[in-house]
DNA sequence: TGTACATCAGTGAACGCGCGTTCACTGATGTAC
DNA sequence: TGTACATCAGTGAACGCGCGTTCACTGATGTAC
């Protein structure tokens, strides 16, 4: 045995990690092998001893924080526990944050590659199904009763959290994504019941207390 | 003269056309300039005398029902009026319509090339923009008031129909993504204060009809 | 009506380039003695 | 401890290919007479 054992398993995930970070950037098809092999400390020519394709790393790149127990970036702070009740407005807020919004590099492949992968394959379908569907989960567990179906508001408040992101990156006016992502994490707590209502600016609504579903 | 007057805004149309639908189908970068040309009827040699660049057609190419009034595909029925108070449901309804998600060549193109559009420069991004802002519009000015503001949750409405076609397209399981748009529709309609709320199955909630704000 | 012509819309060969993938090889590694 | 060695992780030249872009040219067109 030349090598160490996990030598091998330590440098796929570098070449992972190196593909996560350009992919994100700039979307499948504008990263090359040399780039991610580059990236990951190597020369083009190893890549085909650690995979069949190309195409056989985009399955690999997709996992979030909802899949993946070591995600960091915007989640600093977020409780690890995916089964809290409190997790909810966590996610919610460091999902549609400004840092989550910058940190491109980092991001949560949703927001960055949704488009490439309904161009993509089956397997790469069913691995960001599996994602989204950890979010919905994550949300919907936390979310709170209020008469409506928790699986549905779950599933719209995180298609909310990724479409607000990712039409806030598509946008020029930095103010005007700063307000929509302040518009869908408005909204994405209320959804899920997580809102102070007693912050409400306007007062004119005389909707029960009760019934809004409040933390507070 | 040798050829009449709206000789090169009628080809340059079809140009713009044919790009439209294969941009949206495989996207920016897979999309070469032989197809777009061949599409329109004509050789590659000939793009350069109707655009600078590859690039410069990617602005020209988003426009949708929001900002161009020849739309079609799952808008028709849909009022053409922008202004009528009526049009918030049909657009909700139209947009996370089944037609809408299988109709990807005539989509709207902030369904199929938002991350593209984010990787671009700041003219496209600019047309992206205005596009978004058009659909905020039209769901502003048709909401119905609830004390909750108006511009906030039509900019979060707008997000939920783009963001849940976005999603539902990068899923593999077809009935998740049918509930997935299922799910935003209930929750975008009643966002807006179009939800007929005698139609809600789950009759736990004690909110009176009058502050939801339904259309019946 | 018919013909000769100037215009310019459209053609297609050619360019340099970077891509995904292959493969014969090199040389760093842990092991055996 | 030191050395010779088998292994195989990693290298980089080479491949065929399709891309965006350029440009000298062709030939369809409406016009003038």
């Amino acid at each position: 045995m030349p090598y160490a054992a996990g030598h091998r398993t330590e440098v796929k995930g570098k070449i992972i990690q190196s593909a996560r970070r350009l992919f994100n950037r700039d979307g499948f098809d504008n990263v090359s092998i040399a780039q991610i092999m580059a990236g990951a400390g190597l020369t083009h020519g190893g890549f085909y001893s650690y995979f069949k394709s190309k195409s056989e790393l985009y399955t690999e790149v997709l996992g979030c924080f909802f899949t993946d127990p070591n995600w960091k970036s915007c989640w600093e702070g977020v409780e690890v526990d995916l089964s809290s009740a409190n997790l909810g407005p966590q996610v919610v807020r460091a999902y549609l944050s400004r840092q989550h919004f910058e940190d491109v590099e980092n991001s949560c492949p949703m927001v960055a590659l949704p488009t490439d992968v309904s161009r993509s394959n089956a397997p790469v379908k069913r691995a960001f199904e599996t994602v989204f569907e950890a979010m919905v989960s994550v949300l919907e567990r936390s979310s709170i009763e209020n008469g409506r179906p928790r699986r549905a508001r779950a599933q719209a408040t995180a298609a909310l959290c990724v479409g607000g992101m990712v039409v806030a990156r598509a946008m020029l006016n930095r103010v005007r994504a700063d307000e929509l992502r302040e518009a869908c994490m408005s909204v994405a707590l209320t959804l899920g019941g997580w809102r102070d209502e007693s912050k409400l600016k306007n007062g004119k609504s005389k909707r029960p207390r009760s019934l809004s579903a409040g933390r507070i």
